[in-house]
RNA sequence: UCCCCGAUAGCUCAAUUGGUAGAGCGAGCGGCUGUUAACCGCUAGGUCGUAGGUUCGAAUCCUACUCGGGGAGCCA
């Protein structure tokens, strides 16, 4: 057979009526004494083979019901409309080649624990959760690239390999170039700022390593970043560019992806509100939101819906445990053992936001200018905001020594934070560089920093600095925000985490 | 690094106050022409994470360790 032939499960609309080859992986297979339907994943999507006894050849018939999940095959048969199956269409079979058998394959249709996937993480990226995400990472990076170069940036590649330390050494990843002590990027910004001297508009496009040693659903080692850096821009223009640049991503994700949003559960309706502009507070706007009266009610009146949700849970556990013990059908019966262990993971996360809520709101309360914004915080003012949120005007001593101090209020610096909305937190954090040599040299060391380590960055500061600045966009949260999923470690096919790697 | 939780069949979970280890799914076989995590019957499948301790008796209690999950600091 030649499968160059083949149709694609998501181009079936146009070979309505029509005799076809479809080429895939058996998803499931539901066999009936006369009547079998298979669910072929093809990569391009789902479709359901109706293969009736007689219409083929009887010892296939047999060797099909008995063939494995995620064996390989090639169906042909006439497409027919059909609102009962996956995606609309279906196949009436009429013959068919088994390409590799697969038995006993590991990731069953039934539920599985998060160590079990990740383990198998080279197959669990063929269920359908993993195929959604991974499509709309995919839209999220080809607009990434899209924006960038219809905007007129050019596109720097900086290196992986990196011989400035930056801001702390303690969270870089330190490899043995030849003997010599190197580091993993970090950031591609200080290259990126000399880039921008000649070429105007800049942005890098990469791997990012960070040996922070962060367990939680929001970090990971190795993550993928975009930064920008525009000459000739100030904190307005960077504001303006990010919000412009988040909205257009959000927008081809919506246009291009809804089938897989709606799949994973994303929240439309948030996404369809995200458009310019952004709200924008400083950083003493949000301080005092935080301290404030109105952060205060929030929690409270956040604890109380925790505490509601926790006696909602528990009166419909209870419900489900008692009817367990009565005499009830035996399909009923796992039904509600499937919800008792859905429930049951509800109410430990419902718990553990009620334990978390306290302490988050004391720190909120107790927060003093000048520290920066802790992850509880930054939730807080996200949780508040139906839309991405800049917190602008850090502390000095809490942010990097590049920054630009500004010149009204020497306190802080032209930085910026984009907060996604509805508790997901940073996804950006940029800022206007520092241009003045004396500022600059004098930051550095008040940082500790030698400035002769910087000569080359510090140069584009003596000859013709200009007003610059740019940003960073991390992928994995951005697409978790999009897709509403939880942890990050989905959204990248091959994730590290601190001290894991699973293959 | 610190705090909380967990580890029982291939998977997801049960096992009343310490008393002979269970269910569903998955796998295998059979039945069923419209299934959507189908259903019905039968079969196979376990050194209860590891090591020690308490006890007449430990999956259950205690200690240590290993692994995993969640959270904190820091960040995209």
């Amino acid at each position: 057979m030649n499968y160059a032939d083949r149709v694609l499960i998501a181009d079936l609309k146009r070979h309505v009526e029509k005799e076809v080859m479809l080429a895939g992986w058996l998803y499931r297979n539901r066999p009936s004494g006369k009547v079998q339907f298979l669910t072929l994943r093809d990569g391009s999507g789902l479709c359901q083979c109706v293969i009736e006894k007689g219409k083929i050849d009887d010892d296939l018939f047999d060797k099909i019901k008995h063939l494995g999940q995620e064996s390989s095959l090639a169906i042909t048969g006439t497409i027919r409309e059909e609102q009962r199956s996956v995606g609309g269409y279906e196949m009436a079979v009429t013959s068919a080649e088994i390409i590799s058998e697969s038995k006993d394959y590991p990731i069953t249709p039934k539920a599985h624990g998060i160590d079990f996937l990740m383990k198998n993480r080279h197959l669990h990226l063929r269920s359908q959760r993993q195929w959604n995400i991974s499509r709309i990472r995919h839209t999220v990076v080809d607009s990434i690239r899209r924006f960038f170069n219809d905007d007129g940036f050019t596109l720097v590649d900086t290196p992986i390999f990196t011989t400035m330390a930056g801001e702390d050494a303690s969270s870089l990843f330190e490899v043995d170039y030849f003997g010599e002590p190197l580091h993993l990027t970090q950031t591609g910004q200080l290259y990126l700022e000399t880039a921008a001297m000649s070429l105007g508009k800049v942005y890098c496009f990469g791997p990012t390593f960070r040996a922070e040693k962060s367990k939680t659903r929001r970090h990971l080692t190795e993550f993928w970043m975009v930064e920008p850096e525009v000459a000739f821009a100030g904190l307005k223009e960077l504001l303006e560019l990010a919000e412009n640049f988040v909205s257009f991503i959000a927008k081809n994700v919506l246009e291009k992806n809804r089938a897989q949003l709606e799949q994973v559960g994303a929240n439309i309706e948030l996404l369809e509100k995200i458009k310019p502009p952004f709200y924008r507070l400083t950083y003493s706007q949000a301080v005092d939101i935080l301290t404030g009266p109105k952060t205060k009610d929030f929690m409270a009146k956040q604890l109380e819906e925790f505490h509601q949700q926790k006696k909602q849970i528990e009166e419909r556990l209870s419900q489900l445990e008692k009817e367990q013990k009565g005499s009830i059908k035996q399909w009923k019966r796992e039904k509600n053992a499937a919800e008792i262990i859905e429930i049951k993971a509800d109410l430990s996360e419902v718990e553990t936001k009620i334990e978390n809520n306290p302490k988050h709101a004391q720190l909120a309360a107790d927060f003093k200018w000048g520290k920066d914004l802790g992850g509880s915080d930054e939730t807080i003012i996200s949780m508040m905001h139906d839309k991405p949120v800049f917190v602008t005007h850090y502390p000095k001593e809490a942010k990097a020594f590049y920054m630009k101090t500004d010149r009204s209020d020497d306190r802080v610096v032209e930085n910026f934070d984009m907060l996604a909305p509805e508790g997901f937190g940073e996804i950006i954090g940029g800022s206007v560089r520092e241009d003045d040599y004396d500022v600059l040299v004098a930051r550095a060391k008040d940082m500790g920093f030698k400035p002769e380590d910087y000569d080359w960055y510090l140069d584009l500061r003596k000859y013709g600095s200009v007003p610059h600045g740019g940003f960073g966009l991390g992928v994995e949260r951005t697409v978790a925000w999009m897709a509403s999923e939880k942890h990050i470690r989905q959204c990248i096919a091959f994730p590290r985490m601190m001290d894991k790697v699973y293959i």
